[in-house]
DNA sequence: GAGCCACGTTGCATCATGTGCAACGCGCAT
DNA sequence: ATGCGCGTTGCACATGATGCAACGTGGCTC
């Protein structure tokens, strides 16, 4: 579609192979030497080809920092699915997956509840920082100095009267999720809502994730979401354990 | 220095991040939708891009085999370079290290000999694959079919007297090698040089590289290069165990 | 169930951008 | 000194990438 990227693409391929030349690389994509360079550099600047001392051509550093990245992202995704459609099963309620990436607490996966009166979200969708489970279980889950970085950011709209107004309030609240190991959100971000949310741990121990269950207040009363701790946490610790987490 | 070559790597950087929609895209580059599904597509013909059934973007397939790829080569490389060092310090000669890739075998590293009089050879050159012992190591560790065919692909210029000049010469050789666990190029290649090989194995017990000693008959006789041989073998082992062979 | 909205998608006209050519510079080998 | 191989630069051309505007479509909301 895109002539020049696909050559581009074409070059990390061969590249993928073993390092090679300029005149190598121009014979094997049946472009012009100067074309091959330019693309060279190209990716060169974003460090997605290395060029060493005797000018030949290998793949950079930058593909090892994306293949991790990825294979993170899909790992825990891959992982959590089917034990978020077992909880979704067994509730009947609606399920979130949710991560913090780049500043943002976004959904990854989502399980739809049973019944008509359903939360709104959308997959890939970033959720308040100070006003959801999800997000203050991955908040919780930072490093301390990162956390009051974070909540400084934060603009604290008040979307209900129990919504979360301040950083000081904020970090407080924090820190007893770090220590309950779960999050609950008591009509903050709607009026008509209570979510609770666990997080996921990966081998190192750090917060990877969070799973949520959200229900509306006509379907069940805050008492008899919080009697679905248990299988939410658990639901958690199993991911966790997929992902490698043991304890 | 490429235009959309940069903004397709700048995609790529942002996927990293995490899955994104096409709007994000957009947003985040500044360029018109049309612009970024257009890269989308070329990055995705080449599986550099993934996108899963909600239409948001991820990371594909190919970076994982890229990283792989690329991990291997430089692991090799850092892995042996100490060893080969040692060898060469020990005996005096040039050490190379070569690879088999891409229907080629390619010096990979080299480290010169003290003497004034040296083997001409350059870091990324291809090796006549029926005429070095190098060569040799890494084609015995192929599998016996790809043997056969790279073996019938051969020209078999006659560089001096001793080349093999045939692709069942070859395969015997081969065979030989195999068995005795390191090659010999009895002035084969130059009528003045005698060559020795060994492999180095990966963890999956896969010969990954060989490491040879070649020295002038000026500077040592075939029998005195032969009388190296232990030392070699050793060092290539000992790259083979920093890579996780174990044996 | 109907309408709406968000998002991805397509065709097209414009011109910026990527392209190939030819010439230069440099290092290495003879 | 001389020649060769390889990477590099400047330049003119037109190809191919771009943005616009309009269309489809699926999912959410009412």
């Amino acid at each position: 579609m895109s002539q020049s990227v696909g050559r581009a693409l074409r070059i990390l391929i061969e590249l993928g192979e073993g390092p090679r030349s300029l005149d190598q690389l121009a014979a094997e994509l049946g472009v012009h030497k100067t074309t091959v360079l330019r693309l060279l550099r190209t990716l060169e600047d974003d460090a997605f080809v290395h060029r060493d001392a005797n000018h030949r051509f290998h793949l950079g550093a930058r593909l090892f920092a994306l293949s991790h990245a990825a294979l993170e992202q899909r790992e825990i995704l891959g992982y959590a699915a089917p034990h978020l459609a077992r909880l979704n099963q067994a509730t009947g309620q609606t399920v979130h997956l949710g991560v913090y990436e780049g500043g943002e607490a976004v959904y990854l996966d989502k399980h739809e509840s049973r019944h008509s009166i359903r939360m709104y979200s959308r997959v890939g969708l970033p959720m308040p920082l100070h006003a959801t489970a999800i997000a203050k279980v991955l908040l919780a889950g930072l490093p301390p100095a990162e956390r009051r970085a974070v909540a400084d950011r934060i603009a604290y709209t008040r979307y209900t009267p129990n919504t979360i107004g301040s950083a000081d309030e904020l970090l407080a609240e924090l820190d007893r999720v770090a220590d309950r190991g779960h999050a609950l959100d008591d009509a903050e971000h709607e009026t008509f809502m209570t979510c609770i949310a666990a997080p996921i741990r990966e081998a190192s121990g750090r917060v990877a994730a969070a799973v949520s269950l959200s229900v509306p207040d006509v379907v069940l009363s805050r008492e008899q979401v919080l009697e679905l701790l248990p299988r939410l946490v658990e639901t958690a610790r199993a991911v966790s354990r997929d992902c490698g987490h043991t304890g």
